[in-house]
This record gives structure tokens, C-alpha cells and sequence, in this order.
DNA sequence: ATGATGCTGCCAGAAACTGACAGCATGCGG
DNA sequence: CCGCATGCTGTCAGTTTCTGGCAGCATCAT
């Protein structure tokens, strides 16, 4: 691989991994000695990329960069294609529509081979279980997660019991088989699971919760001792 | 100005200028010599560039190359992030690392409002279902598939039996638990499923199947009455 | 035909790239 | 205080690559 191929997969590297990656890290990426990497990044940064680089913490590329990336591999159209399908395929409507404008937008700026293998891409996403039919509009709760605001629902437990509650919902999971939102429960003071399918009625209220949802996420995360999944 | 950053220089200049530029132009306002930059075009030419140059006019970058900016709704960015999480986390390491950097490739276009979004997608994806370990690497299905090469494996029925056969392979389906390469069987003479987890060698040959892997994805969905999924 | 331009092969000297090693600086946890 | 992980720099020699110049062919518009 020549010289300017590495930088744009440095560069490239910088802008996958958001955290500070270690030079030592990089430098095993791109296939060079930790010596040449230095090099590399010095020869981004004359070119006007904002690297940062602290003593035992790594590399974090800032971004702005006037440089846009590359365009996208086939591998990656195709991951893209089958997230997209999957989302379609097991999200709420909206969430579905959503997913397929997105990738028509992408659609739009790929050359015609690309688009070509975004249209024919042969991952397929087979029919899952069948997830339990909502009586809400999953639409809603993903509204009041973005705009930090109170939901007041009634719930249904496992074992029958129906009980209203304020929450401060975050995030919503998607496991094979069910939803679930995750929020902070006034009632009980704690982070709470809800089985959206189990929930009965939900009104997004026109409060905003005080914290701030990545804020609560990220305290449930340590709670729960959940790393990050995905990307 | 060493030699690569002054093929980043070059792709600015040829991303400025929309009209086509000569040769002489660009080499003067790269500061080289006109056969140097000939050679820096071949360059990025064999890195991907879409270079027209046409003899008596001058040289254009066509799009597609670099990623323009892109533009999505809250709820698409939601989308996308989602379907990548899933396929980070349920596909193979190289389709995980693809969609990684896909979703990075668009965060560096997006406006920071945007990127935001990007950043704190309330959406996760539970943990799934153990999938078997495979003893093939799926990346090399996939690349049969998307070359339209022959593959020759080694299966092991669900009745324990083991048999050898060449397939022609044009989708591999996600499902909960499994993955399924669909392929025409030289053997049967027909579509078949083998699941990723029971093929016990995969070798893709240097030979290219005689249809196109479009057309028996579309003959495959009609023979099986299934309707397109997702996107 | 002519001119402008793209494009390629060849060659030899010049320039760069590279890895290894040695060393310093910085911040963190003990 | 220490040790450690990490960033960062200098130096050097061997290797690779880059570069300019020249010569020549191809293609297109006029």
C-alpha cells in the first residue's frame, strides 16, 4: 500500500474509532511501525486535519476536517442495506419509513455502480418471531426519548398487575423477540424495563425531564454494567 | 511538499475547479512537472478516483469518489444508527467493522446538530440470541456472492450427514438464530438453504457462475413466493 | 493536416520513506 | 516518589519511490 492510500485509511481510522485510540493501535491498523505512524499523523495534521494526541490517552481526530471522506466500499453499502432492511423489517412504521429514506438519500450521491450494488445487495434479513402486537404507537415513545420529555403510561407487569407511572424514558432496545423502553420511574425512583407491548397507554407530557438523556444513559449503562453494543 | 500531501492538494484542486483543466494547469498549480502529474492522476485513479481526462479538453473529477455533505431527518439518522448497531453486532467481524465505518464515513459529513443525533441514539439493540459459531468465515461467502463465484463446501446436515457440493451462491439471509447462504446446487439441481454454522469447509473457485446472482435472487423469491423484505 | 492534449515507456539521479534505537515529556495510579 | 503507558523527536542507513526529461503514440476538434 503506498504512502497517501494509508493516510486516507488513517484517516479514515481517526474517524471510526471517536474515543482516543492509541498510536500503538493505529499503527497496527495501518500496518506501519509506531515510528511511521507518528510520521503519518504529523504529515494529516501539516495538511490541516485536527488531530489531538495526549501523553497515555491517544489520537481523537475533531472534526471539520476540510477533507470529506471517501465514498463508501461495497462491504459497506452492504451493511448498510441490511441494517436498513432490518429496520424496516422490525421497527415501527415510521421507523421503517425512515430507514428507507435514509438509504434512498445515500441512493442519491453513490455512482452508479455502488447504487447498483445497493440495489441488488444480497444480504437478506429472514422473518423474525413475531414481535407481540403494540397498543401504542412506538412513534411516540421515540418522540418523548428525543425531546427529553415526561411520559405518563400505564403499564401491565408479567404477573398482571396494572399500575400508572411517570417516566423519564432515554432509550429504547430492540431485542428479537420484544421492545423495551428504558427510563427513570418517579414512582419507584430507579431505572425501570417496559415491555412496550405490555404498556397500555402512553402520553407524552409537556414536561421536560431534568437530566439529560445521554446523561441517563450512560448512568443506567454503569448501573447495569451494560457496555456499549454496536457502533 | 512530499508526494502524497500534494495528491490531497491535486483532489482539492480538481474538486474546485468544475470545469475540466488541463493537465498543464494542474501540474503548474501543483508544482510539478507535466509527466509527474500524470502519474499523480494514475495515482488516484487506482485509489478509486473517477478521473475523466479527455485528450484536446483537460481532466474532471466525477462524483463519487469523495462523499458529499448529506442531510437526514432526526428520525433517519435513528434509523441508520440502529441498523448499523444490529449489524455491529450480529453480523461478521469484517461486515461489524463495514457498517462501523460506514457510520462514520456519513458522521463526517453531517452537520454538527446532526452528528449529535449520530452520537446519541437513544435506540439500542438488545443482546440477541447466541448464534453458532461458524468454522467457515462468512466474509468469504460473501465475497463469493458478490463476485458471483462457485464455492465449493463441505456440508453437514441437520441428519448428520456430510456431503460435498458446488454451489452457486446469491444471498445469505439473517435470521434470529442462523444464517442461510442461498445458492442453485450443482448436486440437486436447484435452490437450497445450507445454514453458515453446518458448512464445515467453503472454498470460493475461480470460476464465475453462468447467471447473474440478481436474477436468481428475483427466480429464487418466485419459486419460494417471498415477498421483498425490508428495503 | 495541425495543434492541443492525454498518455506511456525508459532512465538515472534525487528525494522520500521506513524501521530501529535511544531518549525525553506528560499524566495517571499506586 | 515510582513505574507505566503514551506521545513525540532526533538520527541513521538501507531501500524504495519519486521525478524530470525525452521520445513517441493516440484522440479529438478545427
Amino acid at each position: 500500500m503506498s504512502r497517501s492510500e494509508r493516510l486516507f485509511d488513517l484517516l479514515q481510522a481517526l474517524r471510526r474509532h471517536r474515543r482516543p485510540v492509541s498510536g500503538k493501535a493505529l499503527a497496527e491498523e495501518t500496518g506501519v511501525s509506531l515510528r511511521t505512524l507518528y510520521r503519518d499523523i504529523a504529515s494529516l495534521q501539516t495538511q490541516g486535519a485536527d488531530i489531538e494526541g495526549e501523553p497515555g490517552v491517544g489520537y481523537v481526530l475533531k472534526p471539520g476536517f476540510l477533507l470529506p471522506p471517501l465514498m463508501f466500499s461495497a462491504e459497506e453499502i452492504e451493511a448498510l442495506v441490511l441494517g436498513t432492511r432490518w429496520v424496516a423489517d422490525r421497527a415501527d412504521s415510521h421507523l421503517s419509513g425512515a430507514a428507507r429514506n435514509a438509504l434512498a438519500r445515500i441512493a442519491a450521491v453513490l455512482p452508479a455502480d455502488l447504487r447498483n450494488e445497493l440495489d441488488t445487495s444480497p444480504l437478506l434479513v429472514g422473518p423474525g418471531a413475531k414481535l407481540p402486537a403494540d397498543s401504542i404507537d412506538i412513534a411516540l415513545l421515540r418522540t418523548a426519548i428525543r425531546m427529553e420529555r415526561k411520559l405518563a403510561i400505564t403499564y401491565r407487569s408479567g404477573s398482571g398487575e396494572a399500575s400508572a407511572r411517570t417516566i423519564w424514558p432515554f432509550a429504547l432496545s430492540f431485542f428479537d423477540h420484544v421492545r423495551v423502553v428504558i427510563g427513570w420511574c418517579e414512582l419507584r425512583e430507579s431505572f425501570r424495563h417496559f415491555r412496550t407491548d405490555r404498556i397500555e397507554t402512553a402520553a407524552v407530557l409537556d414536561i421536560r425531564y431534568p437530566r439529560r438523556r445521554q446523561a441517563m444513559l450512560r448512568a443506567w449503562r454503569e448501573a447495569e454494567g451494560i457496555p456499549l453494543r454496536g457502533a
